[in-house]
DNA sequence: CGGTGAATAAACAGATCTGTATAGTTATCG
DNA sequence: CGATAACTATACAGATCTGTTTATTCACCG
């Protein structure tokens, strides 16, 4: 009886469930995976996957909550080993983009996607997707604070909407090598470029 | 009986059901909506929208060409407006698409919503989602190539970038005016910076 | 005037979906 | 050793979903 508030009870078999939830999640669309075929993989009953998330609603809150956590440290792992120089973090944003697409994120951002199929902003997974896209626009706009742009915010906007691009691109499979590219464009904007002032 | 060959036959009835859809399809989501919601709303029995359009998944396909044609056209009307000058017509492109986001797209991208739930390659509207794109693609390249860019084919994916991003960050309310930013960013692409070449 | 096609109305079939109920198993732990 | 928690197995309830069937109405058209 796991209603909004309580958290999780992380028992071996509901990481089982999350894992599940995860590959069919993300590979088929939210709508169109079921419980069932989520136990089944998972290799766990359906009462068990209730007992954990109480509903499904809250097994994709916690799917969403879960790809967004390991995103942000696999992004801040790169960042620290990129060290200060905000061109050298911009490059690790970009090239940590290419890496967690390759092994984690072939079919596009799961956020954006999430987003087309959760239409009503009062879901509790609402937060979660714009939260995230919120956090990479403050990062962007940190990391052109950091290169001395005359207009930070402006500046960080201009690069979230290339990486934007390039998540999109790279899922649709439409430009090869998007994130390179977006990379490219993205450091020359925060180098070379007058600021674009509104 | 219509298989997936056979056109489909555009009675008065036949377009208010391709109107429903394409209302619930987009603001809801193409699995989140049952064909009986759609009869309803388009005021029609559900044996109508059967006898017209064969299936759900021919529907779909249906919303889809449709909202392609409808974007193609009202994008190409804008251009003819704009004249030859290169400059004027990328400003054209990034203005239509805030113009059509406000009337028509307030939920983001169609096709990128839409191919968040359609996983399958060989599903029917496959071909339409990457076509638009890459429609879109060769346009951005084009305009690149009328104004002498040195690498037409790379500009034309760097203005890409910047289109997609904004198209996201606008459909998420990520970023206010993510189209006015968008459109000078391509402006200062396209005119001012050296080429990125591979 | 008779036929044809487009449509309504309404029931139904069969599958699938979310969620629950019941009963039993296993392991841990005080 | 007995309680508790996690889990299996399985059946079920009720809703919803795609798609079909049957019967009927209505308008147009040769």
């Amino acid at each position: 009886m796991a209603d909004d508030t309580t958290a999780i009870d992380w028992t071996p078999k509901a990481r089982q469930i999350l894992a599940a939830a995860n590959e069919l999640f993300y590979s088929r669309g939210i709508h169109a995976v079921g419980v069932d075929a989520i136990a089944e993989r998972a290799g766990v009953t359906k009462k068990t996957l209730y007992d954990r998330f109480g509903s499904k609603e809250r097994l994709v809150v916690a799917y969403l909550v879960g790809r967004d956590q390991a995103w942000r440290s696999f992004l801040a792992d790169r960042l620290t080993e990129a060290g200060g120089d905000p061109a050298t973090r911009l490059a690790a944003v970009f090239a940590a983009s290419a890496a967690w697409t390759a092994e984690h994120s072939r079919k596009g951002c799961s956020m954006i996607n999430a987003h087309a199929e959760i239409s009503d902003p009062s879901h509790p997974a609402y937060p979660v997707i714009v939260g995230q896209k919120q956090w990479m626009l403050d990062l962007f706009a940190t990391i052109a604070a950091d290169a001395d742009a005359a207009d930070p915010a402006a500046t960080g906007r201009s690069l979230m909407l290339l990486h934007e691009g390039a998540l999109v691109a790279a899922g649709m499979g439409v430009i090869p090598d998007a994130y390179a590219l977006a990379g490219r464009d993205a450091h020359d904007l925060l180098a070379g470029r007058p600021p674009v002032s509104a």
